[in-house]
DNA sequence: AAACAGGCTGACA
DNA sequence: TGTCAGCCTGTT
């Protein structure tokens, strides 16, 4: 395989690792194909991929993305590089690598605050300076199984949170797309969308009704859990992957 | 121009 | 344990 990038540790291992080129995407597709609405989508978006994204680059990127959309996630992003990040070339053209946690934890608070981050910003350095303590260790996190995982993403210590701004939805994304963890399913409003409108007979008919009519369309927490779970049990241990299926459905109707 | 956007925290029942 | 308001900011 041939591949170019801007820096020799980008060699072809990591271009194999990052797309998960070992392994075979149509085994992975059978066992999600349980039904009509993943056969759909399967076909509509064949070819989609998980890809198995940087630790902490990825769990930062899900806490700023909180309650807000992609054009903005985006520019959140691409600024908090710009200002705290290293500068790179490639091909002639300047890039800014994603700050390290040291570099975010060092930001002073006005400079990180003008990255358009909101209230963000607060969670943003407090999840820097865990990571950068060892307050919250990757290794070990992600080597547990996705329930202690997430509990421990999510856990207290001495009645803090070890890292404010996440959420379960926030850890299932973590899990899923940087450790390790193909069976989570992480419900955002698009992938609720989904499953109330293909999967009725999993959701529940009152959480239903309130995604239907009520102005009040965030999940509860008592209701992600609960919902999660059952979409974990429906399809199995491959479930992250149906979720990545059925949420560009839900985005592409 | 009020609502909404790829939720979460902190306070309270 | 389960609810609920409030929250930065950009866009429609």
């Amino acid at each position: 395989m041939r591949c170019a990038s801007s820096s020799d540790r980008l060699d072809s291992s990591f271009v194999r690792n990052y797309f998960r080129l070992d392994e075979d995407l149509t085994v992975v597709l059978a066992s999600i194909m349980k039904d009509d609405v993943e056969r759909e989508a399967i076909q509509k978006f064949y070819g989609l991929k998980l890809v198995r994204q940087e630790r902490w680059e990825c769990l930062a990127s899900f806490v700023l993305a909180t309650n807000s959309n992609i054009p903005r996630i985006r520019a959140m992003v691409e600024k908090v590089s710009s200002v705290f990040g290293e500068p790179l070339e490639f091909e002639g053209l300047p890039y800014h690598s994603f700050p390290s946690p040291e570099a975010i934890r060092r930001a002073k608070a006005s400079k990180l605050r003008s990255c358009g981050l909101g209230y963000r910003a607060r969670f943003l350095r407090q999840v820097a300076e865990a990571v950068d303590d060892g307050s919250i260790d990757f290794d070990s996190v992600y080597s547990m199984g996705y329930e202690d995982a997430r509990r421990a993403l999510t856990s207290k210590i001495y009645g803090e949170k070890v890292l404010l701004g996440v959420g379960p939805k926030v850890a299932d994304c973590a899990l899923l797309f940087s450790g390790g963890k193909d069976e989570a399913f992480p419900i955002d409003v698009w992938v609720a969308r989904a499953i109330a409108r293909f999967y009725p007979a999993l959701m529940g008919r009152s959480l239903r009704k309130k995604l239907g009519s009520s102005a009040q369309k965030k999940l509860t927490a008592p209701e992600y859990s609960k919902l999660s779970k059952s979409m974990r049990d429906y399809f199995g241990a491959n479930a992250g992957y149906a979720q990545q299926y059925l949420y560009m459905l839900s985005r592409n109707r």
